[in-house]
DNA sequence: GTTGATTAAGTGAAATTACAACCATATTTC
DNA sequence: GAAATATGGTTGTAATTTCACTTAATCAAC
């Protein structure tokens, strides 16, 4: 890592780095940036970004239970629960117990669930987009293969 | 963007997509994840993870105002206030009022804010170069050019 | 089958966050 | 220099998030 120098037994300033040194000070503020923008977007379509969140896979492949999609999400099961409570009641999902296993809870994607995706697709695919605003395709795979990588370093962390 | 049909008149499922393929949502996974392990790893030296932020860009560059401090560490003024409140009460950082314009605070850092960053820095280090494990020089090296520019772009978005 | 351990979801309560409104000070305009 | 505007920080408050705990159901062992 550049710039980070040790310790010194005799220096008064023991510890000194710079913060943009750092992929995560970015990642942090990216995700800070984006979550206002979205949230910001998604306010004429009436759902919260954690909503779509849960819409945007669900449309991709439905049926899953709360742990799975809190895995998935990176959203803890209770505020998960509460969230799928929520748009329960709005009509976007709804929630299947299976008979084999009643300790299951599906989380199905509604018709008007989605409906509310193929209305706010437009609008998010404008924010997502907005934020690789100049980069090559080659680029854009490069970036995502390291953050697949970079994720399945966290995910090993096991901080959860 | 690859994986994304465009909406068909007469088609039931309008939008398909998948979330894998936007950098965002490896982002948001990412950021969850680090912050809860930071967290986590900050837990012994008993601040959070908003606490060694803040520390972190003072003990680089001392003495800015909230909303300096904010808006490079995307955090709410309010809510960085707060923190600031609660930095001070356990030693870490100051407020100094400069006499040319009494509507400013600055924060500055302590001894104790430094001692606080020399003693939770290698911590914090093993957790954050954990995310790049197996990440070459070069890799890190693109890594943190297109995060930089990923950022700039977010800023761009103006959402806050 | 009954006991004990495990897994899944949900609840409660404290902490954090976001957003609006506010106060104090500084700056601009006339 | 008085009034209007802008800026920086703080406060109030509702919504969200986190984390420990609870409940319900399944699985494993005996």
């Amino acid at each position: 890592m550049q710039g980070v120098a040790r310790a010194l037994p005799d220096d008064p300033t023991p510890v000194r780095f710079s913060v943009t040194d750092f992929p995560t000070y970015y990642i942090y503020t990216i995700q800070s940036g984006n979550l206002a923008a979205l949230n910001h977007a998604l306010r004429p379509f009436g759902i919260p970004v954690m909503f779509w969140r849960v819409l945007a896979v669900l449309q991709e492949s439905d049926g899953h239970n709360i742990s799975y999609l809190s895995g998935k999400l990176a959203i803890d099961r209770s505020n998960l629960s509460r969230i799928v409570d929520q748009m329960a009641r709005d009509g976007l999902v709804e929630r299947r117990t299976p008979a084999h296993d009643r300790r299951n809870v599906l989380v199905c994607i509604t018709a008007a669930g989605r409906c509310k995706v193929a209305e706010a697709f437009p609008a998010v695919l404008r924010i997502v987009e907005s934020t690789l605003d100049g980069f090559s395709a080659q680029e854009r795979r490069t970036l995502l293969a390291l953050l697949k990588r970079m994720r399945n370093n966290v995910l090993q962390q096991g901080g959860r």
